[in-house]
DNA sequence: AAAGGACGTTGACCTGGATCAAGAAATTTA
DNA sequence: TAAATTTCTTGATCCAGGTCAACGTCCTTT
């Protein structure tokens, strides 16, 4: 049950065995459903979650009603509403499920006496940070250096099972294009 | 000497004078000329650096030499390529200064000393990375959500000082505009 | 199996911002 | 203070990708 989440911990820490059992003690298992909210904007986000089976995305809406796609989460990734959880305040974002998942919620609190019990847990969510800053500074710089077939094709070829599992217009919707683009780019592609 | 790096430090943990000390003899004061680089491209980045005067930017060049700037650093900021710095692999990004400006550097080793002796500083860089996340994460939705009239004003309104400091094209190359797209932009304000 | 949503495609058209080019103004350097 | 360089402005033109609208197809749900 706890496989996936604890290889993903064992990537960067090492545990005793007490120490996995209080960490897997705050843990608690969620099932989304698809189309289900894991999160509403103007809710704070009381949880860090961890994906174990499915994929949510993470999305703002703006000004005109549009959705933005932050981040998705697929198995083995966090998702949350970082600055919600951090300080407290309503969420700017939604998180739904875009296929049925299970995510494991810690609660901020619990996170708290994580951190104090077993402060090597500083270091482990100090690096998915590190990963998810850099990640984040590409996506910026290839949204200001790349044409949309090109961060289209860079996306594919980064994450080549998202192309399967969710529709094309939510790719778009990640990567700031229109659904339509994404269609043509593909025509395009296919007549080579 | 150390009173702005002190302060910054002291937003999120407590030191004692002998962890205070131990802190600043990891510190390298190195003055860089405007002009000059901190790090170039495809040297590895082995400094964490703390601008303690003066204003530099982190920039890559793409495929046709255009100039991106990934994040600027004025005093009381950190500056570093982080993905180089983590791997020690050779950088995508150049830093250098836009003004006349000294930075503290804390080298890769020392930084590993720090936290092994000094553990809270785990939560202090955590705490930097997670503001810079939220930072680059508002970025990549802005950009996908604004027009490029308002992503200069909120620009501006966000760093007012920019503004008098540096040259309009850089901002223009922070935001992905070009500068004529911001001459255009101020010129419309103006006739108001 | 029918109906109603989603989702993807295509064409026609539009537009925000880029690009190009030239010059003016400000700043730096000699 | 003159020359060189960098920065900013302006106009003309272009184009990548957005928008709008219509339709086809697939997938759910009943």
């Amino acid at each position: 049950m706890y496989d996936l989440i604890l290889s993903n911990v064992a990537k960067y820490i090492q545990l005793t065995d007490k120490e996995t059992s209080f960490f897997t003690s705050l843990l608690r298992l969620r099932k989304i459903r698809k189309r289900q909210y894991l999160l509403q904007a103007g809710d704070v986000n009381q949880f860090e979650n961890f994906v174990n089976k499915g994929c949510l995305r993470a999305y703002t809406v703006d000004a005109h009603g549009e959705e933005h796609i932050a981040m998705f989460g697929l198995e083995g990734w966090w998702i949350s509403d970082l600055y919600s959880f951090l300080t407290n305040t309503p969420a700017t974002q939604n998180i739904d499920a875009l296929e049925d998942s299970e995510v494991f919620s810690i609660e901020r609190s619990d996170l708290e006496k994580l951190y104090e019990q077993v402060p090597k847990f500083n270091r482990f969510f100090l690096k998915l940070l590190q990963n998810a800053f850099v990640a984040h500074q590409r996506r910026i710089l290839a949204s200001m250096s790349q044409t949309a077939e090109e961060q289209y094709y860079d996306f594919i070829r980064k994450y080549p099972s998202m192309d399967q599992r969710v529709p094309q217009h939510q790719i778009a919707s990640y990567l700031g294009l229109s659904p339509e683009t994404i269609s043509r780019i593909r025509r395009n592609q296919a007549q080579r």
